[in-house]
DNA sequence: TGAACATATGAGCAAGTATTCATATATTGG
DNA sequence: CCAATATATGAATACTTGCTCATATGTTCA
């Protein structure tokens, strides 16, 4: 067999985490360093309510983790592999 | 502004293109080498019509080619960095 | 303490997606 | 030319997903 059937499954919801343009837009973001919630919502010009959902499958996915600081919680890339896939992404994108 | 929207857009059509479990066994078949709709049907375990299907959508994504021999229909990657997003991808859920 | 603020969460809905089934198109050998 | 074979496609359907709205939880400071 080709792929082990776990194999794809996690890998396809791996590369689910990041097939949205919301999402991107938030780990894009968070490529230049951690930002809180409200921050985020303000960049990729979305609801704090959509932010945070967003952010919450992120987190399940631990491409995320939070930072709490009295009432403002802090999100930061939390994996060297989210930026790498990006950036290759990104290079396919824009001269492929 | 973080990422651009076309951008976030075209990198997201990207990564969906890779979000799905037999979308990646398809992709993880041909890393071998090229195949044909049947061998691949075969190989990922699905009916010729879904392989076809989907095929038609990494056709439309230019992530892989078709080469057509008689009444066959051969397949293969069309870009080195889908076997590059692939494999980064698995190593992160390997080993992450 | 209680009002204001930051974030999280659940329900519900609109839009998208992967598969199946039926059928169409194209190619080959007899 | 006809039957068999290989692939493609359209419609229908079950499932998933991203957002909004309303509300809950947690934190600070006056």
């Amino acid at each position: 067999m080709t792929l082990k059937k776990k194999s794809s499954d996690r890998l396809a919801d791996l590369f689910s985490a990041l097939s949205d343009s919301s999402r991107l837009r938030i780990i894009s973001a968070l490529l230049k360093g951690e930002m809180n919630v409200g921050e985020l919502a303000e960049n990729v010009e979305l609801s704090h309510s959509a932010v945070s959902h967003q952010l919450r499958g992120l987190r399940h996915m631990r491409l995320v983790r939070a930072r709490k600081a009295g009432r403002e919680v802090f999100y930061a890339l939390d994996d060297d592999h989210v930026a790498r896939l990006f950036q290759l992404g990104l290079e396919h994108v824009e001269h492929g």
